[in-house]
DNA sequence: ACAAAAGTGTTCCTCTTACACCCATGA
DNA sequence: TCATGGGTGTAAGAGGAACACTTTTGT
């Protein structure tokens, strides 16, 4: 029986994604603090050490206030990230320095966040020093950020397919080209206009609105709106249990 | 920004799994320090508190091994329980005490492993006071471990279903009638035998061994293995991309 | 009138489901 | 010979995939 006396500084890191309409986007901030060692223009994700009555989830949803000004938004755990070698010395510098903390080793857990885009939300993450980035755009993040962050897109992948997640990331009211381009966006494949349309028309989870885009040069789209009860319905009744070994892939 | 000096124990629990051709099993130990208020004979999961320089998988593949002797089997995280007050006052000195630690906080990583049950591995975790109990039987454990192992329980059941883990709890050789078993047990469901053989056969992922059951008192049944190299190859020739929004439950 | 995206149906095919009887063995 | 579980096939229905043209609007 080992009982070596061992301690560490647990942190979150949030992938936060938005949609545009067309592209997957991720919140990133700038490291405020530089030093001679590290340049100062890398970019990190949304953080924080936790403090020490929150919980983690606590933790993340903090994060994201500070962040977006946003609270009550999508937010789920994806993995943990515990290398003892995860962070360089001189980045644990720059943490202990950042966060007033004098620790050995920091865990992180990661978190995602799907925040609908809007006007205001991009403005506060401007006034806070943050940049919307394309992911597909996002080649390299401060320390092992980029992990999280590929990571938490794998997570957001699999969501997509089997919850309905996408709704998070759309505005109330959004046309179904919108919804395609942004399954496309996120899952990277080709997906045939009429399929589409036919198959979340009869899942039933969308409410048409009767309002149409204006002021387009070519036919307009109508807007819907996510019905989150009929899908609450759906849920409950669940007997599609013979889906078993669906090993195909 | 808040600049807390803030620091966890890390502790990690293993959800260990077991099957005996018919029900699952879970791996429970016994409580090794009791004190007035802490009854004697309550169970919990295997744990450990991480080492310096340990990555969580490390504890845990440590954890395994301690308790069943067995390097190199299935071991998959689940979630986090991080909530401040998830352990008691009292709960906390027995951990403090068991761990020879003092802290005020223990954040704990779930883990979930599966084990192929065999004579030497049921002796084994017997000389070390630990025992495999029915899964449906459990309905008390220490601390939140209850929860922990439901949350294990749960994730067993997805990945079961999207994914070959079910092998990882049979022996190399197994009857048809095993592995449906085990899908029964996990899933609670019923699953037609006819229908069952055929969805297996189709994925191709079963060999034949050409042995036959000896000694039973009705028609023996063939034996199989798992082929994983065709199941990598079928994993690779993923086209299966046209799963948009499985949303029917 | 033209450019640009919205909206709409059908056919083929695969996969899922439901269902009942004979076979091989040990006792 | 009987009890026990192993092993097999088929038909009907649901869901997925592929595919092309008309409609509405702004310019």
């Amino acid at each position: 029986m080992t009982t070596v006396e061992t301690s560490s500084a647990i942190s979150v890191d949030c992938a936060v994604f938005g949609f545009d309409g067309t592209k997957l986007k991720a919140l990133l901030i700038k490291r405020k603090y530089t030093t001679d060692d590290l340049s100062a223009d890398d970019l990190k994700l949304p953080g924080s050490m936790i403090l020490e009555n929150e919980t983690l989830q606590g933790a993340a949803s903090r994060v994201l206030e500070e962040s977006t000004g946003l609270r009550d938004i999508f937010l789920k755990q994806t993995s943990i990230f515990s290398d003892p070698d995860r962070v360089s010395d001189k980045e644990m510098d720059w943490i202990c320095r950042y966060h007033g903390i004098k620790t050995r080793r920091v865990v992180t857990v990661g978190y995602y966040a799907l925040v609908k885009l809007t006007d205001g939300i991009i403005n506060y993450t401007l006034k806070m020093g943050a940049r919307w980035v394309d992911v597909d755009d996002i080649c390299h993040l401060a320390m092992d950020h980029l992990d999280i962050l590929s990571d938490a897109l794998s997570v957001l992948r699999k969501e997509m397919i089997y919850s309905p997640v996408a709704f998070e990331l759309l505005p109330k009211r959004f046309t179904m080209r919108q919804l395609q381009n942004l399954f496309i966006a996120v899952l990277g494949v080709e997906i045939d206009d009429r399929n589409f349309r036919k198959k979340i028309f009869s899942t039933g989870i969308l409410k048409p609105t009767g309002e149409k885009e204006k002021n387009v040069s070519h036919k307009p789209a109508e807007y819907y709106t996510f019905n989150r009860s009929e899908f609450r319905k759906l849920e409950n009744s669940r007997n599609k249990l013979g889906f078993i070994g669906n090993w195909s892939y």
